[in-house]
DNA sequence: ATAATTAAGGATAAATTTGTCCTGAATTAT
DNA sequence: ATAATTCAGGACAAATTTATCCTTAATTAT
């Protein structure tokens, strides 16, 4: 559904919503580890998070890393897409025309609107904060570790 | 959603379903041309099509072409995604778990699993038949030409 | 048989995505 | 100030996807 920079930024956002505030900052090597993620590429994708919307915050040196406001804690997870630039995919053809649009619609598009519409629905009502919660209570995965 | 190679697939697909009898076989050039594709590159998706699931037939030679029989016609547009490796779409987890499972689920699952339900219904349901009956009637398009 | 036409198949190229690595800048502790 | 730590940024490399081209094989018409 998403390229797998937008997986880790979901990933990644989840967990420093989880752990990371601003006198508990969490470096790039927890995280990746944490969602099982290569930590150069997840890195970069970190600092667009940071430049494009300021979902997330991050300061250098020792005891420097990454974390969240509760402000962008409660931005829903299409904020993230946005930072990814994957606005795009919800405005897809699934046949791949140029635009999924009422005004030109494939043979796909009347059954196809409902789902699409659903899944905006789900990336706007669904916060960052909901999911760092439902992790924490520890019945759903952030990452592909056996235990 | 899907990958470049099975948008053309399904497009190639519908305009064969539509077009392309056993005696009114339809060349490469004219279905790239039809459904606004690389001929090259079509060419080697329509192999894999016949190969793979023989979704569709071809014959070389002057008039040959490419065309299906009425069975084909009647198969689920999920048998065109099954033939160009695109099952595994269906079971990608949205935050790109290495399954999309209720055993392992990430904190998107539980809504998510509603919608993607919906879509398997919707591609298991619809049949190529149908696809192309829409686009001939005219209201629905398989290209992005302007007129 | 020969020539013409069209798909099949393989090699290769271009573009994009994914991933690594190294240097520099910021911050903190000593 | 100096050294240690951690992010920032850029260059580069690997992998995958998309796309082209050329030769061969199959089929048909003459
Ligand atoms: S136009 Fe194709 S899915 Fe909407
Ligand atoms: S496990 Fe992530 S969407 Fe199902």
């Amino acid at each position: 559904m998403f390229s797998k920079a937008t997986e880790y930024a979901l990933r990644a956002t989840i967990f420093i919503a989880q752990k990371g505030t601003e006198d508990n900052k969490i470096g790039i090597g927890e995280i990746s580890k944490a969602i099982d993620s290569p930590p150069s590429f997840t890195a970069k994708i970190l600092q667009a998070l940071r430049k494009n919307n300021k979902i997330i915050r991050s300061v250098s040196g020792p005891n420097g890393g990454f974390y969240m406001t509760e402000k962008t804690r409660k931005l829903p997870v299409r904020a993230i897409l946005e930072a990814m630039g994957e606005n795009e995919m919800l405005d897809k053809c699934v046949l791949g025309l140029a635009k999924c649009s009422e005004t030109k619609p494939c043979p796909m598009h009347s059954k196809y609107k409902i789902i699409k519409e659903q899944l905006i629905e789900l990336f706007e009502t669904k916060t960052i904060q909901h999911l760092a919660d439902d992790t924490k209570n520890g019945d759903v995965f952030i990452n592909n570790k056996s235990k």
